[in-house]
RNA sequence: CAGGGUGUAGCUCAGUGGGUAGAGUGCCCGCCUUGGAAGCGGGAGGUCGCCGGUUCGAGUCCGGCCACCCUGACCA
């Protein structure tokens, strides 16, 4: 993409409505702009984070067997009386009526919905365990959003819900989805730590926040230093499908001593030792179990094959798809702006050409251009008529992982610099030998 | 929701005792420059959040409303 093309309105002062960096370098770099208090407008910069991390989620519950869907935005308070929330949930739900005055709502979450489509259309234990899932717009009425879109009230979240005949099942189901969370979040090149989380009346260990580590963090977090490592990785050797060997390999894990501020544990705390860790965080997802609460409400009910029934035991995991951009920018940034890890960067590279009015210079880097295209690198090209430091300052602000620079200094020589955001290593280099780094 | 704060140019902000509005930056044009956002000259850009009141006259004083932000309680 060129630049003089894009729209990326970049600014060089801090807004004055943004407090926390992660805000400030989202306006700043031209990733969202804010149309309502905690409603956001995603540029194209932005968009193109939001779908990366879309992707990786999407392939990582795939990889789980969970199915994608889309339920809607709307729903009617109706669905809502079934299980008796409608009145329940307070004023965090946006009440809407439509042109005939019938009770709609814009969906906080879809447990009545997924639990209303799979009861309608299940009613044998040969369809079950099933895990469905969709990656959609949510709407909270916070009292008070901030933190840019790390508390907005409209936020793109993906939640999955499981379906089980027993709550073995359910467990099973819920390890499945533990998993894929750690594979997820790793692959984000996030260290995110599950923790265990309040149950609610159904009680037991099913239910985990899961925290990634940034010092900007809004919460206090404790943990054994084994979370440091990649525990996803640790995961690759184990068969999903194999019960038994989930639940060893989930319990071992959790073994590990990990808890938010509210769930401290004195005893555990000194079992650890000076293997005890200390950090701020912030909650990108969370899982838990809730057994029958709406299968039963709701009046779901399966033939199991000895003629007998059973209310389906169910659980819910969310990801807070939106709210990661957030986090991914606390947990990874520096004085000069972002610095994407490069599953999730808007493009990979950063073209610079250092000096447009040089026909010379502009013919290499347009040449550059067009050879990342064809080897598929997505680019960035800056091609505006701008000085050098301006460019830099951009590219660096919006945190792309390469810059690959072409000056006419470099060109007298035969060499392009290639310099890594995330270090500021550079490097010169013939632009073949450049290419087939980045194609690498 | 309670308490507090702020609304003036795209952005960050000034604006004295009431007299119809400014700076920096950004933007446009020209020149000059060219390896880390900072050269020179010219220019465009504002119903001073909205409604009402006081006054000869309101960005400024008074009343009401709205929006946004902060602290707390609450939360993916």
């Amino acid at each position: 993409m060129r630049l003089t093309r894009y729209f990326l309105p970049v600014t060089k002062e801090t807004p004055a409505d943004a407090q926390i960096v992660s805000h400030q370098l989202m306006l700043r770099a031209g990733l969202v702009r804010q149309t309502a208090a905690g409603i956001y407008a995603w540029l194209p910069l932005g968009k193109r984070v939001l779908a990366n991390i879309e992707r990786i989620v999407r392939e990582e519950q795939d990889r789980a067997g969970a199915l994608e869907m889309l339920m809607p935005t709307i729903q009617s308070a109706d669905l809502w009386r079934e299980s008796e929330r409608y009145d329940a949930y307070g004023p965090e739900m946006l009440r809407i009526a439509d042109r005939h005055g019938r009770e709609m709502l814009y969906g906080p979450t879809n447990e009545e919905m997924i639990t209303a489509l799979f009861r309608d259309a299940v009613k044998s234990y040969r369809d079950l365990p099933r895990i469905l899932y969709h990656i959609q717009w949510k709407f909270r009425d916070e009292v008070r959003p901030r933190f840019g879109v790390m508390r907005g009230r409209e936020f793109l979240m993906k939640d999955a819900y499981s379906f089980d005949l027993d709550e073995a099942g359910a467990r099973h189901s819920y390890n499945r989805m533990f998993i894929a969370y750690l594979r997820t979040f790793a692959r984000m090149g996030l260290t995110a730590i599950p923790m265990q989380a309040d149950t609610g009346p159904i009680g037991g260990d099913l239910s985990h926040e899961f925290i990634i580590l940034a010092p900007s963090g809004e919460s206090e977090v404790f943990y054994h230093k084994a979370w440091e490592a990649d525990r996803a990785a640790e995961a690759e050797g184990v068969d999903a499908n194999d019960a038994a060997a989930l639940q060893a390999f989930v319990a071992g894990l959790t073994n590990d001593y990990a808890a938010t501020d509210e769930k401290r544990d004195d005893a555990r705390e000194q079992a650890a030792g000076a293997d005890l860790r200390t950090s701020r965080g912030i909650e990108v997802g969370h899982i838990f179990y809730f057994g029958t609460k709406y299968t039963k409400a709701m009046n779901m009910i399966v033939q199991m094959p000895d003629g007998g029934q059973v209310h389906p035991e169910m659980g819910s995991y969310g990801i807070g798809v939106s709210r990661l951009v957030g986090a991914l920018i606390e947990a990874s940034h520096d004085a000069a702006g972002i610095v994407w890890p490069e599953a999730v960067a808007p493009f990979k590279v950063g073209l610079i050409n250092m000096r447009a009015d040089d026909p010379r210079c502009a013919a290499a880097a347009d040449e550059l251009y067009g050879k990342l295209g064809i080897a598929g690198i997505d680019t960035l090209y800056d091609d505006r008529d701008e000085r050098g430091g301006a460019k830099f300052a951009t590219m660096d602000l919006i945190g792309l992982p390469w810059q690959l620079i072409v000056g006419p200094k470099g060109l007298e020589r035969g060499v392009v610099e290639l310099k890594r955001r995330a270090t500021g290593e550079r490097e010169e280099l013939s632009a073949e030998s450049a290419l087939a780094r980045l194609a690498g």
